[in-house]
RNA sequence: GGCCCCUUCGACUAAUGGUUAGGUCACCACCCUUUCACGGUGGCUGAACGGGUUCGAAUCCCGUAGGGGUCACCA
């Protein structure tokens, strides 16, 4: 039974690096039928974020990655919250220091910071000196006793080498003399990452530690726990990173790397995970646009790239233009709805729709039928024209065409696509001039803009009324 | 700097020793067209470098270079 575990810590935004490792670990585990567990990582008090638990659990359900166990959901392995397991990581601690695989150390940050100065001074790598290594009981236990603070630190062995077998990476080893004794338990009694993880790995029976290249390095640390408890470890797999353009590790500085940022923008759920999803994996080459499904029945961590993947906005737009498009406007109400209001715009739900049904085509973002429609809900104000555009279309002749087709327009008694088209065409071709010629100033004087939908079904949007109105009032005002 | 990982068009990638190195995004041109799009057609651009192994290498091996990650009582 495949039991994979997606851990991050509460510390505020899901990081698109951290929904494509959840993605991952969702699509593997129901591929193998196995079970996908949300763990929180939360032993740094110092980087706890009020609400951040809640608003990863609310990313996960926007993005449609489903936990079989975690907080909340619940589950045989529980607690899922590691501040809620602080016993038992101090017990393993104890456990390891029995055992002699771990020692207890008293350096203060302060001669730790003096030894690492030190040794970046002399050019030697920054390491722990180990000064407390080999300390004997009796000192260690009285200086427990006095109350002076402490912490506990794993004991590397000496000259060997640690191997691992990586799922995407094959075999990698690491002599023993590069790895630190790591602190396991720290001085306020929490766990480090590097315990918990391992503890909490091994109770709730995960098959399978997918995770991010950043900790690959670490992972002969967590090996020789493993090895100290007598335990099987977990097979691994570390993921490529999500670069920055410039490809360094996909950043903050760099433009927006929140899943929430993503949601805010307006884009879908479905298209942001298809296209993460194609960022270090790729089942066929030829398809780009996969269904939730699809990636369930094609995902294989063996086709997972090595290298890192360049985070394109340019194609997540595309992409998400994709999903829009094959939506149908009752759909895309619901989602489009909110952004209006955040507008203050207000139209009925059948009006838009009518406008979503035209701007489908030519829209990246939810808010693209908002603000590049911004006209169907308020009459256009001139102040951002494109002046080319207007110095083009808005001639002294324009304006009197239009007044000359004003009148015919007001007496029409139907008001819609081809009925709209069969009156300018007329005109047009009665007064010997390009259909062009009226249909630019029309739309400039109903839209203020000089793209958008055809312009017969956009006044037919727009309605009779408001779009005489507009007319008469850019005829008068506008120059 | 030590250690580890990585390296196919600008970006995402395909191919698992024999292909004119394919697809998608972006970009360019043309078609469609009232604009912008959509759609269609075509195009541009790629194996980091140097050695091997082999009849044959993008593919296997070694080296070099470049990039990245990591070196906390953070995860």
């Amino acid at each position: 039974m495949v039991r994979v575990r997606f851990a991050p810590s509460p510390t505020g935004y899901v990081h698109v690096g951290s929904l494509r490792t959840a993605l991952y670990c969702y699509l593997y585990a129901r591929h193998h039928g196995g079970v996908n567990i949300l763990r929180i990582e939360d032993t740094d008090r110092t980087r706890y974020v009020e609400g951040a638990v809640e608003n990863i659990i609310r990313t996960m359900e926007w993005a449609g990655i489903e936990f079989d166990e975690g907080p909340f959901t619940g589950g045989a392995c529980g607690p899922y919250v590691q501040s809620e397991r602080t016993e038992i990581y101090r017990a393993h601690a104890n456990q390891l220091i029995a055992n002699n695989d771990a020692y207890v150390c008293f350096c203060t940050s302060e001669r730790l910071d003096t030894v690492r100065k030190q040794q970046q001074a002399s050019g030697t790598p920054p390491m722990y000196d180990r000064h407390c290594r080999n300390l004997s009981k009796e000192e260690v236990a009285t200086r427990i006793a006095s109350g002076e603070p402490h912490v506990v630190r794993l004991r590397i062995p000496i000259g060997e080498v640690v191997r691992f077998h990586d799922l995407i990476r094959g075999d990698i080893e690491f002599d023993s003399k590069t790895i630190d004794d790591q602190v396991l338990l720290k001085s306020d009694g929490f766990p480090t990452y590097h315990l918990a993880n391992i503890v909490d790995d091994h109770m709730m029976e995960i098959t399978h530690v997918i995770r991010g290249e950043e900790w690959l390095s670490s992972t002969p640390k967590h090996v020789l726990l493993y090895r100290a408890f007598g335990w099987e470890p977990p097979k691994f797999a570390h993921l490529p990173l999500l670069l920055n353009a410039d490809r360094s590790k996909l950043s903050k500085r760099q433009g927006d790397v929140a899943v929430e940022d993503y949601r805010e923008k307006g884009y879908l759920p479905h298209a942001l995970i298809n296209f993460v999803a194609l960022l270090g994996w790729n089942p066929s080459a030829t398809e780009e646009i996969f269904t939730i499904h699809d990636l369930i029945r094609d995902f294989d961590l063996e086709r997972v790239n090595k290298g890192g993947a360049v985070f394109n906005r340019e194609k997540l737009d595309w992409m998400n233009a994709e999903y829009m498009r094959k939506m149908s406007p009752h759909e895309l109400l619901p989602l489009v709805r909110p952004l209006l209001e955040k507008r203050n715009f207000v139209v009925s739900d059948e009006y838009a729709e009518r406008v979503i049904a035209v701007m489908q085509e030519r829209v990246h973002t939810l808010w693209d039928f908002v603000d590049f429609a911004s006209y169907f809900y308020a009459a256009p104000t001139f102040a951002d024209v494109d002046e080319k555009y207007k110095s083009k279309h808005w001639t002294e002749e324009a304006k009197s065409r239009l007044g000359e087709l004003l009148p015919k327009l007001d007496a029409s008694e139907t008001w819609n696509h081809d009925a709209l088209e069969a009156i300018i065409r007329e005109y047009a071709e009665a007064n010997a001039v390009s259909a062009g010629k009226l249909i630019h100033p029309l739309r400039l004087a109903v839209t203020g803009r000089g793209m958008g939908p055809g312009l017969f079904e956009l006044l037919s949007v727009i309605g009779k009324e408001e779009c005489l109105r507009r007319i008469r009032h850019a005829l008068q005002h506008l120059t």
